[in-house]
This record gives C-alpha cells, sequence and structure tokens, in this order.
DNA sequence: CATGTCTGGCTGTCAGACAATCGGCAACGT
DNA sequence: ACGTTGCCGATTGTCTGACAGCCAGACATG
C-alpha cells in the first residue's frame, strides 16, 4: 500500500466547516459552564457574539440539540438542557453498557499498539490524579484511544453524546475528595482485561467503573 | 382536574414546526427506500420536491445526519447513509444493551395499564405474523408502548436513531420467511416476564430477541 | 498519453425581510 | 384590589436572492 507513505486515513481534513468550530465553541461553552443549564440561547446574540450568520447558527442549534445538550422549545427557542436524576441515571447506565460494548470492540479489534496507547494512558489519568496536570484532558485522551481503538462509527457517535451528558452533568455535581485517583484505580483494571485479551473482564471492569463513578455523582446529585 | 376535559396531556402538538414535517417526510423516503443507500441528496433537488427553502432543507440534513441517517460528505453534500457489516453488527449489539435497559426501566416504572398495552401489542404482532396485518406497523406500536412505559428522554431518543438505523440495514437485507412468527414468540417471552415484574428476566429475554434478530438480519448481509 | 485548464453543478455562508407566536405589561372594568 | 383584555416587543420560523469556493468531469495541449 502506497497509503502508508501518507498515514492511511482518508484525509484529517484540515480545514474543518465554519460550522463545526462553531459548532465546538458553543459546544465548549456549555461544557465549560459559561453556558448554564437551563439559559436561554437567543440565535440573535449568538450570531453577533460568534461573528455568523443566523442561518449558520440555527444549523449548529440543531447540531447540538441532537446531541442533547441543548433543548428547543418549539416557538420559544433553545436552551442549555437541564437534566433530571432519573435521567442522570439512565444516562450513566446507558454509557455502562455501550462503554462495556465498546471495551469488548478494543480487546477484539485494537492492535498491541493501541494496547500499549491505552496503558500510557490510563498511566496518565493516575499520574494526574495523584501529582499534576489536566485530569479531564488526560481522562479525554483515554477515551479518545478507546474509541480509536473499538473502531466503530455508531459507538463512537452514540457514546460522545452520552458523554457530553454525562459532563453537562458534572455541572450540577462536582469532583469528589478522593475520587480521581479511586477512577484511576478502576480504569487500571479494565487496562489489565484488555491486556490480557479478556474481553469479559474487561467488560466487567468497566461497567464497575461506570457503575461507581454514577454512584458519587448521584449522590452529589440528591445530597 | 379541568384538564380532562381538553386531554391531561401537555398537547399533542397539532400544527408541527414545517421543518419537523419535512424531517419525517424524508426519513420515511430513506426508510421506505425511495432514496437508496449511497444515492446522493442534492438540496436543490429537494427544494424542489418539497417546496421548502434551502435553508429549512439544510436544518432537516442536519438532524437526518445527527440521527445517522444520512452522512456529510463536506464539500460534496449530504447522501443516505450506508452501513458496513460490521457497523450493523455494532448497532444490532448496541440496540440489545439498550432495549435491555429500556425494558429494566418499563419493569420498574410502567404502571398495570402499561404493562396490559404492551401485551395487547406483542398480541397483534402475533395476530400479523400469522394471519394478516401491518407487521412493521405492530412492531413500531409496541415499541411505541415500550419507551413511553420506559419513561426516559436519553434512552428514547439513543434508542429511536438505533431503530431507525436498523430499519436502513433491514433495506439491504429483509423478510426471511419464518421469521415473524419466532419473533412475535420471543417478545412475548419479554412481556411475559415484564408482567411478572421480573427485570433480569425480561432484559435477558430482550437480549436474546435482538440476537437472533441480528443473527438472521447479517446472515442475509453476508450470505 | 499525460498533464494542464475550463466550466458547470453544488455546497457553504451571508444579509435582509416578513409573518406568526409567545410573554409580559399596562389599561380596564368590576 | 383583582382578574380580564388587549396590545407590544422580542424571538423564532421561514423565504428569497446572492456570491465565493470546491469538486469532478470535459476539453484542450504538449
Amino acid at each position: 500500500m502506497t497509503s502508508s507513505v501518507w498515514g492511511s486515513e482518508p484525509l484529517p481534513r484540515v480545514a474543518a466547516p465554519l460550522r463545526e468550530q462553531v459548532t465546538d465553541r458553543v459546544r465548549s461553552a456549555i461544557l465549560d459552564l459559561r453556558l448554564k443549564p437551563g439559559e436561554r440561547l437567543i440565535e440573535r446574540e449568538l450570531t453577533e457574539n460568534l461573528g455568523v450568520s443566523r442561518a449558520t447558527v440555527r444549523e449548529v442549534i440543531r447540531q447540538l440539540a441532537a446531541e442533547g445538550l441543548v433543548t428547543v422549545v418549539p416557538q420559544r427557542g433553545a436552551e442549555v438542557t437541564s437534566l433530571s436524576a432519573s435521567d442522570a441515571a439512565d444516562i450513566y447506565e446507558m454509557r455502562a453498557s455501550l462503554e462495556a460494548l465498546a471495551v469488548r470492540r478494543f480487546v477484539q479489534r485494537a492492535g498491541d499498539d493501541e494496547v500499549r496507547a491505552l496503558r500510557r494512558a490510563v498511566d496518565e489519568i493516575a499520574r494526574s490524579a495523584a501529582g499534576e496536570g489536566d485530569h479531564l484532558g488526560a481522562k479525554d485522551r483515554f477515551y479518545e484511544v478507546l474509541m480509536a481503538g473499538s473502531a466503530s462509527g455508531p459507538l463512537q457517535q452514540t457514546l460522545a453524546g452520552l458523554q457530553a451528558r454525562v459532563r453537562l452533568l458534572r455541572a450540577t455535581s462536582l469532583s469528589v475528595p478522593g475520587r480521581p485517583a479511586e477512577a484511576a484505580e478502576e480504569l487500571r483494571a479494565v487496562v489489565d482485561a484488555v491486556e490480557a485479551r479478556d474481553a469479559d473482564a474487561a467488560a466487567d471492569a468497566c461497567v464497575r467503573h461506570i457503575r461507581h463513578a454514577a454512584a458519587t455523582a448521584t449522590a452529589q446529585l440528591t445530597g
């Protein structure tokens, strides 16, 4: 294959369409809580603050609505989604099921180098949990590797949406003290199973991790 | 409650926004195979055939893209998604996980009348499988009841997307002879467990059903 | 035959316009 | 003082028309 010379993939799309840049900006704003749940998104304001036309803004809003980050009320417009406690529980449970599946696929489909990358990612999480470093970023990289290795378009798309909503949750609740270290340990268990190529064990460990995360999160929510 | 005079619910949305009507139309066209997988969707054509402006058409396309029914290639436009065999397998597996979860929620949350409605729905499926009647429609109604009873926005939204993509699959493969009767039997098992309020058994039966459906479907695909 | 160039078809994006609708506020009658 | 009524501003839903940029295939050229 000559493709190895250029780097296989069908081209990483260097210049993203304006619409996607804007989508990313707004999504970040929501996840960073610069737009709080329940807050209305007025089209005119967005056009001004982002410097794009209303048509573009509207497409962005539809996109984010599909991801579940904003909710559109007919004839009233979009607002940042605010999740109920039961929604939160469901989302975590969905994540548990689907990430377990993703981990299974990873075990089946990922090459040794990708397994090593996953190991590195979890190490970085542990480091950031103990000492210093970008914990959220480290977790993001972990999931990036996981998704790439499990190589499933549909799974990736769906999980991305769920993950975003979880972060939306993290808005309401947040960082419990000893939690990062625990999380790192749980993820290490996942990678251990993956390295042993034991899909069942890996899936189990994954479910345990998310159930645990859900427990601490909802405790914050209702408490 | 005075609401009983008008019919309880927060209003069934009589006049849907134009955009949604159009979305439904196009979605139907895709699922009924009047638009085949791989076929390009040209904006101008859609504006003419549907009698709406390009702006509206574009919002509709973004919506369907988010549902996974169409794929947009930057600078080239949208085409009806065509799924790979491995995508199909993943989608079925995701459906298995999530519908199992939905059934669990149904057992927890649904009232007795909703359980009865589910029973009626499965009976109708059986009838349509044996003698005559709208089989697809019957299945749709079954899922409608299921979703309403499990009462979870996120679950409903996600599963709707998956279900649509499964139907897209059904485009490529299709109706195996004795299959409908089997399916009816499997769903009956689900309802039996639901009536017994046994969430685990119901979830298991559900997973079995979808695995079975996936098996026959992928057999068609690769064979 | 390989390479460069042109052109038509589409998409990406913008600006501006208008009707329909929602929410609140103020005037009104009682 | 209080519930109604009616009006107005803010915002969304949708349309029109326009223009630049990109892609693919036809065409010309050496």
